[in-house]
DNA sequence: ACGACGCCTCCATTTACGTCA
DNA sequence: TCTGACGTAAATGGAGGCGTC
């Protein structure tokens, strides 16, 4: 949908800075996450359902209109050439990917809560790893060392999150086992994947605001002229001479012609209330 | 009914690490 | 080659919701 499409579709235009996080949070609910979400985005893209025709007055209330247009994805940028074999990665596929859980070295494990049993033996192996690892860094580290997911891994996760951007606890454990990681590694990649992309989503979004507000800018400014010009135009006409109901007036930045009352409002914004006037929420030449 | 507790997710922030001028 | 700035992403800590006892 355009951005034209989108502001003259006679939908009420409200705005509201933010983004559209409902939408996309919906789809982040899992069976084990059934909680309503309690945050919403700091800022909220409110998309109102569209207002009865009838009832349609050129408010020029900055918004959107009555359909945002479906999220662009940014989910993905490509999983990168080794996809295919990610898919075929092994447990302990690449001496790249042991590397990478040998780095992983901090022994400081909080959440112990990730572990079952089969954790457990994960956490034990993996601890036997880091030993390793620390005697390479003559064991006294105690500062953290960060993971990195080797391209294998970070393909299998990229896959797995755009087939569901939330795990459920067999998921997770299935995932890590698959990628030899902790579960609490692959609950972290998830959570920092989702805030990269709610990052995205919100750069996009604003950049989408910021042109559905430079557009109602030059409409309101058009229709302010346009109202200059109609007051000019009656003080034109003749004191006593009111103009008969069927003379037909020019939209005057189309010149189309359009059958309509002559009757200027005193708001600029309330004109259109009169049923036959212009109405460039309606009215397609309001684009033109 | 109410509070304590554990588990979970989300979010903001910190920080290790890689890249580049 | 070294170094500092900067960006990226893994990890942390806290808040709050929900279920259970």
């Amino acid at each position: 949908m355009g951005l034209d499409d989108a502001c003259h579709k006679g939908l009420k235009l409200v705005l509201g800075l933010g983004l559209s996080s409902t939408a996309s949070e919906e789809t982040t609910t899992t069976a084990t996450d059934h909680r309503p979400k309690k945050k919403q985005y700091p800022t909220c893209l409110t998309n109102f359902p569209a207002t009865n025709s009838s009832n349609l007055e050129p408010s020029l209330t900055l918004g959107l209109c009555g359909e945002i247009p479906k999220k662009m994805d940014v989910n993905f940028k490509g999983c990168g050439d080794n996809y295919q074999e990610a898919f075929h990665l092994s447990p302990q596929a690449s001496p790249q990917s042991t590397t990478a859980v040998s780095s992983f070295s901090s022994g400081r494990v909080k959440r112990e809560r990730d572990l079952s049993s089969d954790d457990q033996e994960v956490e034990a192996s993996e601890r036997v790893s880091s030993k390793i690892s620390d005697e390479d860094e003559d064991g006294s580290n105690a500062a953290r060392k960060k993971l990195r997911l080797t391209k294998q891994q970070s393909a299998l996760l990229e896959e797995s999150f755009k087939q569901h951007s939330t795990l459920n606890p067999k998921q997770k454990q299935a995932l890590a086992r698959q990628l030899n990681l902790r579960p609490r590694q692959v609950e972290v990649w998830f959570q920092n994947r989702r805030a990269r992309t709610k990052l995205k989503q919100t750069e996009v979004d604003c950049e989408f605001l910021k042109k559905c507000c430079e557009t109602l800018t030059d409409e309101n400014r058009r229709l302010q002229k346009e109202l200059q010009e109609l007051k000019a135009l009656k003080l034109a006409q003749p004191l006593y001479m009111p103009m008969p109901a069927a003379t037909l007036t020019m939209c005057p930045s189309c010149e189309r012609m359009g059958g309509v009352n002559d009757s200027v409002s005193k708001s600029p914004f309330s004109v259109a209330s009169k049923p036959h006037f212009y109405n460039p929420f309606t009215n397609p030449s309001a684009a033109c």
